[in-house]
DNA sequence: GGGGGGCGGGATGTATACATTGGATGTATA
DNA sequence: TATACATCCAATGTATACATCCCGCCCCCC
């Protein structure tokens, strides 16, 4: 081992398993196998080991009956689940931060990431680069006026399913008047979202945010009814099968 | 190694971990050394490795900065969060069973339980224990009816706290006449959910899924404002500090 | 011909030696 | 005295050999 070694071998070889995973080089349901798997990426089974127990606790793999480790397999069900499933628990963050107050700074810094988000909107043509970082600094920046560890660990695990960004509200539009609607739309509701947690009414923060999240969902629906499978507009629509 | 071994190894190490965490043996916070542990077990690093990667995806650890592990400590405000969070995803799950409706099957086992529940109930003496286990059985059994994997496997989660278990209900209650009130409102509380469920009414059975658990949240509150700290009615209070 | 038992191979489980890292400690020098 | 650097130690990271278990196959016996 003389070559760069930047880092632990356990994250390089976690790394390299969740790129293969994310853009379907590992179909859902693959078993993986220590030995094959270390002589692949040239690690001892030892780091390799480690590396599929973190991506398990990710969410990416599951344990096998027997031992070992498969990839997770996602139905569509599973995704618009896990979508929904994350507008709940933003919904609850919210309402926890209307009802218990936020703090200014903290509100201050939401504020002026939604700013920013529509500094995105140039005419009718829109920078989704750098609409998509924003918007997941948004969604972050939100639930983070919870103040609740709890919640925000869970969020993350779902968020950490990589089709559960927040982006994708991005998807299933074909043409880019299309897409332009569909992020003013959602641009409006994430002011709206602020707007309510600031006046502290925590019901209709909770109904924004999940609202927000059954169009994503809606969203993603389309684009897979659509056919534009793996690989398409978003890394880690490979995951989905079945 | 000539000794009984019913088990593998590394599932001896993280229940005799578990437990020590449980009962309080670690306290929330206490770094854990691979070393020490194998010595004290008389088990090697890589088992005791193994069972402390597996407790963290539990959640009863948290891997440390810089590496390692270390018991995951729990404010009050922690555990508050979880049992609303718990009642949050209840309340989900209620509602998308509504909304879709359920089997019959399924629901006719529900019912089964609720009737159960009813006879542990013997004019004002209750079947503490018996009342637990059909208690767990009633909330698994409903949070199923939802039919999503994906809301199941948070559920769980959350669940695993030990003090996030559906039996937190019983706590807080210094006399038996008390305990005995806070039990017949619960299971009137479970009956209207099943009720609401059955007869599709989605909002209705999510918002008494909350109401539920925010009672059981009280009750904890109580009992810790009462000072009933460690092992006391429940293992697992002994998780919580600061 | 069918069933049972033994055998082999492949996969994970386990033990342990060695490497590496990061922080604490102590010392020398400005 | 403060800072910078060398040193050491303890803890995890890594490699690898060996043990064990499970499963499928085949052969032999009934």
């Amino acid at each position: 081992m003389s070559e760069s070694k930047s880092t632990t071998l356990t994250k390089r070889a976690a790394y390299e398993l969740r790129q293969r995973i994310i853009h379907g080089g590992l179909p859902g349901g693959t078993r993986l196998y220590e030995v094959a798997l270390s002589e692949e990426l040239q690690i001892s089974r030892t780091p390799v080991r480690e590396a599929m127990s973190r991506l398990a606790e990710e969410g990416l793999l599951e344990r096998a009956p027997g031992g070992g480790f498969q990839v997770r397999a996602f139905s569509l069900r599973d995704v618009t689940d896990a979508i929904e499933l994350r507008g709940v628990l933003e919904g609850t963050a919210a309402r926890m931060a209307a009802e218990q107050g936020v703090d200014p700074v903290q509100m201050a810094g939401v504020w002026a990431i939604l700013d920013r988000l529509d500094r995105c909107f140039a005419g009718d043509r829109v920078d989704f680069d750098a609409y998509s970082e924003l918007n997941a600094q948004f969604h972050c920046a939100l639930a983070e006026l919870c103040q609740s560890a709890v919640i925000l660990r869970e969020l993350e695990r779902v968020k950490s399913l990589p089709f559960a960004s927040p982006s994708a509200f991005v998807l299933g539009q074909a043409d880019a008047a299309g897409s332009h609607r569909s992020l003013v739309m959602a641009q409006a509701q994430h002011r709206a979202l602020a707007q309510a947690i600031a006046r502290r009414e925590g019901a209709r923060a909770e109904a924004i945010a999940r609202e927000h999240a059954r169009i994503a969902r809606g969203n993603l629906e389309e684009t897979f009814v659509e056919g534009a499978q793996p690989g398409g507009s978003m890394p880690g629509l490979a995951l989905i099968t079945r």
